[in-house]
DNA sequence: GTGAAAGCGCTAACAC
DNA sequence: GTGTTAGCGCTTTCAC
């Protein structure tokens, strides 16, 4: 019914290892042989089976993506990077869902094993003990994107977060606020309690403000959230005058729960956000935004995991991409 | 190095077949024998491979997923209604980014079949010949979601477009509208031309409203081309005073150009969006918009196709969701 | 330049 | 209830 390799071969008048070589690119085959053989294939619309050659060569030319969401854009702009790199090297990608849900990233890393990927590229907001020591066990080589383990036994793509966040506050600060407020998604997340929160301490411990809890909002990533953030601290006897928050998202609820009260955007309080995606454009007044590069980021760790699967000499495991701040109209020049 | 399930038989002192059987679930062993086959694995740490069982049964338990862009919400959000399904069933995912290009849809149908899927669910917005006739040689069953193909030959799910479109531009029409721009992404689309902008005409032509083709504005679907859009229309000598567009972003561009050249939405001008995406409450007005449940036509389709790969009985092949419209503040009441 | 043959790790009759 | 065995469709030595 289905047509194997050993038709091709019966057909063509040839041995099966030849057959095998002209589909692989084999140069060891006398052009004459090759041409039969590709003749014969095109017949017999014969379609390599690639379970069968993974079996036997070991490699399924698939690599697993780990993200926490696809439906977020944050983490489809990731993938799509991800994506657009495995193409180019021939790779199909496996994508499950973790939902941050430790238990469940445990169980698709054992998924992809036992689906022996060639690769994996997860990206997890907490990577924690458990899924480390599995990750140490991987029969597969595994490359964290956008994500930070602090041992660093894992080759990892990622910014600068500290002082991307660093540089935002202080733009903030030398804008001349003083009350300046961090909203971001929870503390769960490593990047946000030990990086972008650290940044945020830093500029404004250098400018010598004294950090206000009241003003430090870690709950929930998402557009109300943002809105009901704002209604809080405005609340406050000496509410804050300007917002850093984690995500495009939590800043358009901020701008808007703002305007919702009067306030204007950026005149009476100024707001960068942290990612820069194609939402930063859509809302008005457009989000002044620290660029998290997801694709980039993505692109990157499937590059640097191609590289790792091919056993290429590889020098820089741990790679910090650049950053940079869009400034747009939710801060003042 | 890596234990196989004869590893684990010669452990046990038991068969291959008997340790299969324990891994499948099979109740024909004994509880004593299951028990020590199942601590030997767990010893062991053995892990079936995925590969040979799937060459072996000829059953990978994975399935193909093809869509235009991962990155972008709208199939974002299918592609989770899809995993999630999926996930459900014990079936992991291969997606894959055609960016809407024929030559690459036909190139991934094929990329799936050699990796012997168990089936496919596939969003095409525009199902060439070429392409049903791949699909209909296919070895493994598909599914189209959120696509149309008129001959019905393979199996879909979908909303019916004509009419939630119909109901769209009736809304507007019943506000006292007469000059209503269409907007939508380009006409190779299947669904924006015969389809959405079918149901358009129907509403204007019930209503005795001639159809202006300076009204009809189908290029590019973003917010950008919205905004553009919106200033074209808006020079026109009779401007229209009312939108329908095709989706979110559109309808945002449309609704931001208004408001930079001072008008009022819905005072001056209304606008329906087709989608309701997150976006939709994310604008100041929020969007009136036809709701395109994206996540459950993923969802649905991913059921059907489970259905159909387990040849059950499976009376309609053809399954249309239901629609409604989601009333916000860029329509009057 | 080409072929023979031994697996890859598992499932699925079939036999007992 | 359990074991034997023949593949699944391909790659990969190793000969020639």
């Amino acid at each position: 019914m289905t047509v194997t390799i050993y038709d091709v071969a019966r057909e063509a008048n040839v041995s099966m290892a030849t057959v095998s070589r002209v589909v692989n690119g084999n140069p060891n085959v006398k052009p004459t042989t090759r041409k039969k053989v590709l003749e014969v294939i095109d017949r017999l619309e014969y379609r390599p089976n690639a379970v069968a050659r993974g079996l036997a060569s070991k490699k399924t030319t698939t690599v697993g993506v780990i993200i926490p969401d696809i439906s977020n854009v944050f983490y489809a702009e990731l993938a799509r990077g991800i994506e657009d790199i495995a193409t180019m090297y021939r790779y199909n990608i496996i994508l499950s869902n973790s939902d941050q849900n430790e238990a469940k990233e445990i169980e698709l890393l054992d998924t992809m094993y036992g689906k022996q990927v060639d690769g994996i590229v997860m990206m997890s907001e907490n990577v924690s003990e458990a899924i480390l020591d599995k990750m140490s066990h991987s029969p597969s080589p595994i490359v964290l994107a956008g994500s930070v383990e602090d041992s660093k036994q894992i080759p990892a793509v990622n910014i600068d977060y500290v002082q991307a966040a660093y540089e935002a506050v202080k733009k903030l600060i030398d804008n001349g606020h003083k009350r300046i407020a961090f909203v971001s998604g929870p503390f769960t997340s490593t990047i946000n309690k030990e990086h972008k929160f650290v940044g945020y301490q830093k500029a404004l411990e250098e400018a010598g403000i004294a950090l206000d809890d009241n003003l430090v909002l870690a709950a929930e990533d998402s557009y109300d959230s943002g809105m009901e953030d704002f209604t809080h601290a405005n609340e406050l006897a000496d509410p804050p005058t300007a917002y850093f928050t984690g995500s495009d998202e939590l800043a358009i609820g901020i701008i808007h729960a703002a305007q919702d009260v009067g306030k204007s955007v950026p005149d009476d309080i100024e707001v960068i956000s942290f990612e820069n995606s194609k939402l930063a454009r859509m809302v008005r007044p457009q989000l002044t935004s620290m660029v998290l590069p997801l694709y980039d980021i993505g692109a990157v760790s499937m590059r640097l995991l191609t590289k790792i699967m091919n056993k290429e000499q590889t020098e820089q495991l741990q790679v910090v991409l650049p950053h940079r701040m869009e400034e747009r109209n939710s801060t003042k020049a």
